[in-house]
Order: C-alpha cells, then sequence, then structure tokens
DNA sequence: CTAGGACCTTCCGTCGCGGCAGGTTCAAGC
DNA sequence: GCTTGAACCTGCCGCGACGGAAGGTCCTAG
C-alpha cells in the first residue's frame, strides 16, 4: 500500500527524465529549485537531483498554478499554506480575476484606438506622416491632462455615456484635430464655412465630455479655460505641443466669437 | 519665422522640466538617453543635459506611441525609418493590433476556467484541498497532451463548435474528472447507475473534441487508445497524474463493456 | 576504456525602468 | 563672495521567469 509521507521506496526520476515528462524544460526545474519552489528531495553522492514521487506531484501542482497565470511566488504561498487551502486558494484565484478583467479592459481600450488610428491611415486621411504623428501627440496631450484633474468627472460621465461612447469620442478627436490644425497652420479665415462646420462637431464632442447640467455657453467657455489653465500649468514655457494645442484653442475661441 | 532643423536659437530646458511638462519620470528620460532613443541634443560644460525643442517633438512621439503599447525598440525603429513612414507605422500598429487580439483571447480563457474553478470551490463541490489540486493536474495533464499532438484537430473543431463550446467544455472537465476520481478511489463497481451516468457525460464530452466522421463506436475506441499512447509516452514510469488518469481510463473502459 | 550525452554550478542577458550611493553643480538668499 | 539645499551626474543592483553559454564533472552503453 501506499506509504505517506516517506519517499523511502519507490522510484527516483533525474531532471532530465522529469522535464521531458512534464512538458518543462530543465532550466526552469532548475530555476524552480533555485528559488526554494520546487527542490529535489535528493541527492546522489555527486550532487545529481533525484527526483521523488512528492516532488513529482507538487511540479503537476505548481504547473496547473502556472497555467492559471499565478507568479510562482503566489504559488509558492498558497503551496505552503498547509498544501492546499481551499479559502487562501480562492482568494487567490478571485484576485486573479479581476487582475485579468482589468486587463481585458485596458485591452480593449487599446484595440479600440488602434483600430481608430489605422482607419484614419488606410481612409486616406492622412497622406502627411508628420500630421500624423502630431495629431498623435495631441491626443497624447489631452488624455494626459484630463486623466490627471479631472479623472473623477470623467469617471462619471463614463458611467452615464458607456466607456464605448467616451473610447469612439477619443478616436473621433484624431481626425478632427488633425483637419482643424491644417487650418490653423493654412490660416484659413475664422468664419470658413468649413470651419465652421469642424467647430461644431468640436463643440459637441466637447459638451460629451465635460459636465453641461447647467446652460450650453457657460460649459463651452468653462471648457475652455480648463484648457487655458492646463496648458498653463503643464507646459510651463514649451512649445510643443501645448502650444499647438493653445493656438489651435485660441482659434476655436475666434471662430465662435466670429460665428 | 520658424528655422527647420537647426537648434542654434530657442529655450533649452533641463532634465527635470521635461520630466514635470510631460508627466514622465527623470529616471526614464535618462534611460531613453541610455538606450539611445532620445538624448538631450547638448550638455552644458559640466554635463547637464540641455534639451532642445527637436527633442522635445521627440518626447512626445515616444511617449504617444508608448501609450499604444510598442516597446521601446519598435518605437526607435520607426521614428528611425525617416522620422515617419507611414507605411512602417502602419505595419507596425498592425501588428500590435494582432498581438494584442490574441493576448485579449488568451484572457478570456483564462478568465473562464477560472470562473469555473470557483465556481466548483463556491458550489461546496469540493471539499477537499487535495481533491481539488489532483484536479487541477488532470486538467493541466489533459490539455497539455492534446496540445502537442492534437493541435490541428482541435483547431478544426475549435472553428465549427465556436471556441467557448471548447472552453465550456474544458470546464465540465473539472468536475466530471473530480466526480470519477472519487468513484475510482473508492471502488464503485463499474455497472453502478451514477457510473455510467457520469460516463455518458464524459463520452459525449470527448465525441466533442474528437472528429466523428466515422461511426461512433470507433470513435471512443480512438480516443481511448489516444490516451493510452500518450500516457505511455508522456509518463515514461512516471507514476502521477499520467497515472490516475490511466486508472481512470481503464475504469472507463470497464465501465462501458459492462453497459 | 572511451565517447558522448546528461548533469553540475555560475554568470550574463532579457524589458523598462525604480531606487540608492556618492559625488558635482546650479540658483537663490545673505 | 559664500552658503545651502535642490537639482543634476554616473554607476550599480533589483524586479520575474527563465534562456543560453561557459567550463567542468558524471554516467552509461558499447
Amino acid at each position: 500500500m501506499d506509504v505517506i509521507g516517506k519517499d523511502d521506496a519507490g522510484r527516483r526520476w533525474s531532471i532530465g527524465e522529469i522535464a521531458r515528462a512534464s512538458g518543462m524544460t530543465v532550466r526552469a526545474l532548475r530555476h524552480y529549485d533555485e528559488i526554494g519552489l520546487l527542490s529535489a528531495d535528493e541527492r546522489t553522492a555527486s550532487g545529481h537531483r533525484r527526483y521523488t514521487e512528492r516532488d513529482v506531484r507538487r511540479l503537476y501542482r505548481v504547473r496547473a498554478l502556472r497555467a492559471l497565470g499565478l507568479s510562482l511566488e503566489e504559488i509558492a504561498s498558497v503551496l505552503a499554506d498547509s498544501e492546499g487551502d481551499l479559502a487562501a486558494m480562492r482568494d487567490l484565484l478571485t484576485a486573479q480575476l479581476r487582475g485579468l478583467e482589468a486587463h481585458a479592459v485596458r485591452i480593449q481600450q487599446l484595440t479600440h484606438r488602434l483600430h481608430g488610428l489605422l482607419e484614419q491611415i488606410d481612409g486616406a486621411l492622412m497622406p502627411d506622416p508628420d500630421q500624423f504623428m502630431t495629431t498623435l501627440e495631441m491626443i497624447s496631450v489631452f488624455e494626459t491632462s484630463f486623466t490627471t484633474e479631472q479623472r473623477e468627472q470623467l469617471a462619471r460621465r463614463r458611467t452615464e455615456l458607456g466607456s464605448e461612447a467616451v473610447e469612439a469620442a477619443k478616436t473621433e478627436w484624431a481626425g478632427l484635430v488633425e483637419e482643424l490644425l491644417r487650418h490653423v497652420q493654412d490660416g484659413t479665415p475664422v468664419d470658413d464655412p468649413q470651419v465652421r462646420a469642424l467647430v461644431g462637431r468640436w463643440d459637441t464632442l466637447a459638451s460629451g465630455f465635460h459636465s453641461d447640467g447647467e446652460d450650453g455657453e457657460r460649459t463651452k467657455a468653462a471648457a475652455q479655460r480648463t484648457w487655458e489653465e492646463n496648458s498653463e500649468e503643464i507646459g510651463r514655457g514649451l512649445p510643443w505641443p501645448v502650444d499647438r494645442m493653445r493656438d489651435l484653442v485660441h482659434y476655436l475661441e475666434r471662430a465662435r466669437q466670429a460665428g
């Protein structure tokens, strides 16, 4: 019968045999030994590792937990906790699940953003690489300035709009910024009908981001003032691209006054 | 007017100013310098970095691309390619998107598996930690043995069934294996009605995995033989858990002959 | 007895920095 | 001009989970 807790008898395996059988590499097994996660119970006189059946059982557990995405440290702790405390295990797996969910959200955001940018490239809307990079810079500035100060407001709006709407808006900014920048650079008059249409879209998007609980006009002014403050605070003397953004906002202001 | 390509005139910024303005850390900027991604154009006589406007522009591009999840090496290469080759950029972003999609699939799988395991724990179906670990080991062995030899077949079935169905099946294995293992250990007679029901579920699941283009009986035999070969090949003398799996399969065989 | 494969330890590399040690320099106030 | 504290410099170790190589020892089949 089985003698539990003793390995006086029974087969021993070399590290290579264990590796071939378990699908792990010899190097990984030695690493587990190094960090104390799984060391061979015995050594031969010459120092070769001899794994016992108990070791093999532990290895299979390690591998199973690693396949679930746990770190080696977490695995060590959960295997140390009475070799299988289900409550600790449940907590760990739950935490792992939370982490994965957060990760999934992040990936979703990035995926959406990349789709938007690729569409812009493929749509031949942006033949100029420099312009494209500038747009990227703008979005970067735009997002970081908002995530620093107005994260809470954005979070509230996000729950109302649904996060997809926010993401969609973000990628729509790309094209909008690009077109308006071109007009700023070209010095297109602010009462140009095309410009007015773009400004209209801008304000629509902006009002979606800011709290428009009061009246609409005050909101737009507030949005603009927010930008002023942000650029002053963030880009203390920096010319790029906060400065370009400021130019763009000034241009927008003039366009609104002209309309 | 702007003098492009020359920075003889214009403001210079220290590394701290750049860091505060861009939201990056001083350490990160020095790292970018170290790896040659972004070095300050000039140095003071004493060695302090002096960043020019060109550097700042490059930094913003780096930050934007990093926010899209690109590696610093990729960023360096795409910024080196004529400072903005849109085709190269498009390729990189596309590759990035592919990577993210693959990542999302992986996360989805892990999430599903974790949900299944947590349900089993919470459902009080598994009061014994050791039994739970054993189940984990089984699933691990099961999956690795299938991913090595029959990956193509599985892939074909996956596209037919839809990946969710395959995932659902995988987590259903957990409970099935656990219950059957208990019967094997307890020595429940193979003609027990409960055991027969479990075997029925097992075969149903298995037939979903294997190609059942021919007749059903041959499929089951083939599935079983596959297991035999796998355990022989993989666990050459290993007692655990391939051996337990072999016992389980033998038990299944006897149950089928009894039925 | 010999050959070649399996095994051993030790160290360096990954990726994107964080953080510290130990030294120099800058800018403001006196 | 002097002091002082903040900012800057280089250089090194650390992280996680190993991969890979160097240089040596051991095992086993023929």
